[in-house]
DNA sequence: TTAAGTGCAAAATCTTTGCAAATGT
DNA sequence: ACATTTGCAAAGATTTTGCACTTAA
């Protein structure tokens, strides 16, 4: 626990009690969470546009990062500490999507192969999600 | 202008004018659309509603596709004849998003390239968004 | 004490649903 | 004529904004 108080420090965030919960909880749980999913664990200890600005302030501060899954919405997890910083996110993992359990995780240990882009295309971020049945989930 | 009620023909579709202007659109235009960006052009001849309901329909039959973009916007694109028929999409190519013009084209001739995935995760669909300058807006 | 953080109300988007009226075949 | 398609009204879901109140430091 001590870690939790530590990082929102670090990060010049005041450590309020929704920051501390919501930090463990990233801490504790691997798999990348949506907003309306943690408004209904947390519905008794914030309101739900605090979790939108909580949200927003780790990810500022290089916390958390944003996922968009195959459906289109945001999810967010835990950031690798030697990967991101301040605004600055390097998140080029392969992001699973489980069609059975729906839950997105992070595949840190798989980056996302080089592309060969036509002429005069300049890449600078790339997003990959792959949709398939997980670890959990395989019979 | 044949093709136009050759295809709609062909995928069981009534030939009214939104489905005739919509799907003229899609084969003059190249970059992916959202419904939003639809509603402003097409206001005067069209409702919300309709709008929502001939993509879906559009999409159903195998004629257009839909992208989710990096912002996580649902974006629709002509299909590929060859890859694409009623309700099955082949959609495996790279998403390249532009963050001068927010153009989003689908680039054919790049596919998706293939990933290791760690034991016991199978993969069955896929999705690349590439981020960067199209050959429109570099200098 | 005082700047930062929160809650509440309200609004802005985006998307879906139900039903009656209009249209294509 | 009849099934399909559309328009309108309404509701649901997600996200943002403004302002007064509260709390961490």
């Amino acid at each position: 626990m001590e870690s939790v108080i530590e990082k929102l420090d670090a990060a010049g965030l005041r450590k309020t009690e929704i920051r501390i919960r919501l930090y463990e909880y990233f801490l504790k749980h691997k798999p990348a969470i949506s907003q309306p999913e943690l408004e209904k664990k947390y519905a008794k200890y914030a309101d739900r546009v605090t979790l939108y600005r909580v949200l927003s302030a780790f990810e500022e501060k290089g916390l958390i990062h944003k996922i968009i899954d195959m459906h289109g919405t945001a999810r967010y997890a835990l950031c690798n500490e030697h990967n991101c910083h301040d605004g600055h996110h390097h998140d080029e993992h392969v992001h699973f999507n489980c069609s059975n359990c729906d839950k997105v995780v992070c595949l840190e240990e798989v980056s996302i192969p080089s592309v060969k882009l036509p002429k005069n295309y300049k890449a600078v971020k790339y997003s990959l999600n792959i949709e398939g049945v997980c670890n959990d989930c395989k019979a």
